[in-house]
RNA sequence: CGGGGUGUAGCGCAGCCUGGCUAGCGCGUCUGGUUUGGGACCAGAAGGUCGUAGGUUCGAAUCCUAUCACCCCGACCA
């Protein structure tokens, strides 16, 4: 055993390589793969399953807090992203831009654009500006006030280097994007929605977030502030998870949202909107995976539970199998996190090794094998995805607990990224400290190093220097903390706040 | 968009420098057999316009030119 135990079923390890660990984790579990489109991925079913659930939970979430969903075109004209100044300096460099709407035969044989657009098309990055321009019509009134819309939707934004789910040229995302009648109002929704992120990360991503406030230099363009959830993946490099921003009346005044307030007058409105992506399926691959592959929190898991039957004869076959049906039956009707136990049999006709291997790497929480033995003394052999050894159980104390082993599971889950985060933050008080922190032992081939570093700043240009040489980033200034004076531990200058520091995705 | 690299079977690669029989290897796939509470073993088979276009040559995966795509390092980013 301890020799064969060195050899995980993903290689290179987290230690070796982590990027290609993390590549190799998403191709082993067949969550999804590279396109022949250019910076685009495709997601393939057991990806889009973890993405459906997400889905399903923040829905739900949204409606809760009484959001409704709604759909705006793919397609922004170009006039309407020039609306707001910082808006359009933000996106324009990513944007990609529809031009013609007709092919004809070329010389060559070949199609050619023809049919120029009058004004060129932008492809929705994000949809603040084609969204504000419908809630400027639909806002004449203080009545008319709140609207708190979602939509679900793909965006591209043309970055120049892809990594599947956490930065791709299309992606899939919600956009929330509300209106309020004061300042008051619209503060509490971008805290509310931070708010539901932060919940959904913890509690069904069992993923630990930092929430805080993006720095002047990292704000969403055109945002008055913006509010962010920062959580650290196994090489402790930082992902932003989640952003809510309050817009103020930057794009009120931009696109002319306005109302008559109670008293007559005639007011500016103030927005929000707050976004989360497929990234998130990269953050979940990153927190919880390990050298044998994916690791799956059971309340986003496609599937909790998956039951192999082992048998030789006919004979033994029949029987497992009407074991398996009674077994599949009873576990059918628990529900866990809300939805009904997800259970799936695999009884394809390869080696038994290979098929355990096969949903290890897939993540399934939990294992379930049966063969001649456990029917004859009715117990089932139960391997956890989190624990390396199954064990056995009695078939009926499995069916009756299956759902508080999930909770086990999934609590497990967040105490072990808790512990990670917590082992790899540290207060730092002095540049050299910091700078020690974020320098790796060798250089050629950087180890895991760092982590998260809390520290007294002051936002300027030498600043940034400084965390550029070193490819750190301010994550947030974190909303838990309160503001205290002090020293920027980088130039000497007066501070009022500390902030988190990482390298970041 | 700058600097470097790679395109050869479904996947991973060798061959290229120094041009020469019918382009190889590993994994996977298929077939047969032996196995079977564990990612097995043996035997056999299928699968390639060597990224694309042009050029040099008796002869090009190999040399030259152009072009496209992808990867890595920068700049940018949910």
């Amino acid at each position: 055993m301890s020799k064969t135990k060195t050899k995980s079923a993903i290689q290179p390890t987290r230690e070796e390589d982590y990027p290609e660990w993390y590549q190799e984790v998403i191709k082993a579990a067949d969550l999804a793969e590279v396109s022949p489109v250019r910076g685009c991925m495709v997601i393939k079913p057991w990806g889009f399953g973890i993405w459906e659930n997400m889905q399903r939970v923040l829905d739900g979430m949204f409606k809760a807090t009484g959001h409704e969903n709604a759909y705006f075109p793919l397609f922004i004209p170009k006039h309407f992203l020039e609306q707001e100044a910082e808006h359009v300096e933000g996106f324009a460099k990513e944007c990609a831009i529809v031009t013609h709407h007709r092919l004809e035969p070329g010389p060559d044989g070949k199609l050619v654009p023809a049919g120029p657009l009058e004004e060129p098309l932008i492809i929705r990055p994000t949809s603040e500006t084609i969204i504000g321009h419908m809630f400027a019509k639909w806002v004449q009134s203080h009545r008319d006030l709140p609207i708190l819309i979602n939509q679900w939707c793909n965006v591209v934004r043309w970055e120049m280097r892809t990594r599947l789910f956490l930065r791709t040229a299309e992606f899939l995302w919600q956009e929330g994007h509300t209106v309020h009648a004061t300042s008051e109002e619209a503060w509490q929704e971008t805290r509310q929605m931070l708010d539901v992120y932060a919940d959904f990360a913890e509690n069904y991503m069992a993923m630990p977030v930092i929430k805080g406030e993006k720095t002047v230099g990292e704000r969403f363009p055109g945002a008055v502030s913006t509010l962010t959830i920062e959580a650290m993946m196994q090489d402790r490099k930082a992902l932003q998870a989640g952003t809510s921003h309050f817009l103020g009346q930057n794009f009120a005044k931009a696109q002319d949202i306005k109302f008559q307030s109670e008293s007559g007058e005639l007011q500016f409105a103030w927005t929000t909107s707050w976004g989360l992506s497929t990234r998130m399926v990269g953050a979940l691959i990153m927190t919880h995976s390990d050298d044998d592959g994916l690791v799956l929190p059971p309340k986003l898991a496609p599937k909790h539970v998956v039951v192999l039957p082992i048998y030789r004869s006919d004979e033994e076959k029949s029987q497992v199998l009407a074991y398996c049906d009674s077994l599949e039956r009873r576990l059918r009707e628990k529900s866990y996190g809300g939805v009904p136990l997800g259970v799936i049999r695999d009884d394809r006709d390869i080696r038994g090794g290979e098929k355990k291997w096969y949903h290890i790497k897939r993540g399934v929480p939990l294992r379930v094998e049966i063969g001649p033995r456990d029917v004859a003394s009715d117990k089932v052999f139960v391997g956890r995805r989190d624990q390396p050894k199954p064990s056995d159980m009695e078939c009926g104390e499995f069916t009756a607990n299956v759902a508080q082993i999930l909770d086990d599971i999934q609590d497990g889950l967040y105490q072990r990224a808790l512990h990670l985060r917590t082992e790899n933050t540290r207060d730092i008080d002095s540049l050299e400290e910091f700078q020690e922190f974020f320098t790796p032992q060798s250089e050629n081939k950087p180890e895991i190093h760092g982590g998260f570093a809390v520290c007294q700043f002051h936002e300027c240009e030498e600043l940034d220097e400084i965390l550029k040489r070193l490819k750190v980033t301010i994550r947030c200034v974190p909303l838990d903390d309160q503001s205290r004076p002090g020293t920027c531990i980088f130039t000497g200058k007066q501070s009022q706040q500390i902030g988190v520091f990482a390298k970041a995705y």
